[in-house]
DNA sequence: GGATGCATGTAAAATGTTACATGATTTA
DNA sequence: TAAATCATGTAACATTTTACATGCATCC
């Protein structure tokens, strides 16, 4: 099967666009990446490139001599049929996946209008800190997507403020 | 301490909303909310409940002579505080979450234009459908959340379609 | 009488987190 | 030479999913 999570994809991806790698540098990619979704911790990563080489969508490249001792992976060509399933998965891709602002939000008239404005202060200040950040200093398309995230998180944070 | 994980805090905000009420009664919210994040499945709810009963901050309430066998739960003057805690957690509620776009939008360089054309036609219409269901009909407020949902993701679709 | 809904749970499996553990190499 | 970074992994634990299992009550 060409299945994949969603965590599987990423590194997937990954290791299509930066590979041969090592599942250390993946990991390092989801531990520096804007989202805090995904730790990145050796405990996950390193699993699940091990699951993806015996799926076949990863093969360890051979080692050059007198090299620290290192592993590192290419995509297989049923890797890349995997990724794409993945990627292309638009049924997926339309869900609104997890926030946790609108899950809040919901439960919000809960509390009273003082504490809601307080609460709605403190966000916003979190929120400004991390679009502070600097992220992908490599890469001009996707601090392109990233500013589009701040601008998008931005304006929903408004909105849920004046409604919540 | 009063920690909990977003699907607690969810669980036990709709315990103070809507209790006394099931195990059951609760998975079934979670099962028909908007988001598919959760499942709201049987094997997650009710170990759930039990955990948020022996920390305190659930209470079974005494069950009615000669009903079904059922377990209604309130929540307790500790269930409220950890609820607020959770609630007005707003360092966590600044946080981005996981949205499957935005974390496919990344890679979307590794496919070519036409793929990506096609991809976001079908996004865009698993979307629609998304958009057409209707949800939470018990309440006005909640219909004026989920329409801000449905708005922001559809100009964030748009975007990231331009840009990816 | 059969289907649907209410109600409660368990078992196996997968996934992911935190923390632990080790050692080589590079940089300040 | 001490600290940071590279590199690989494991162990214990928690959470969640899918699937299974049961039985009562209600509606058609």
């Amino acid at each position: 099967m060409l299945e994949l999570t969603d965590l599987e994809g990423a590194a997937l991806a990954d290791v299509c666009r930066n590979g041969p790698c090592t599942s250390y540098a993946i990991a390092k990619n989801f531990a520096e990446s804007p989202s805090e979704f995904w730790t990145g911790s050796a405990g996950s990563v390193y699993p699940l490139i091990k699951r993806l080489e015996t799926r076949g969508f990863l093969r360890a490249a051979g080692k050059a001599d007198g090299e620290r001792a290192r592993t590192d992976y290419n995509i297989t060509a049923n890797g890349r049929a995997a990724l794409k399933h993945w990627l292309l998965d638009a049924q997926r891709a339309a869900d609104i996946g997890f926030d946790p602002l609108r899950t809040r939000a919901v439960y919000l008239d809960l509390v009273s209008a003082s504490e809601r404005a307080k609460f709605f202060e403190e966000v916003q200040n979190h929120f400004d800190q991390y679009a502070k950040r600097e992220v992908w200093p490599q890469s001009v398309r996707l601090q392109k997507i990233h500013a589009a995230v701040i601008k998008a998180r931005k304006a929903w944070i408004k909105v849920v403020r004046l409604l919540a």
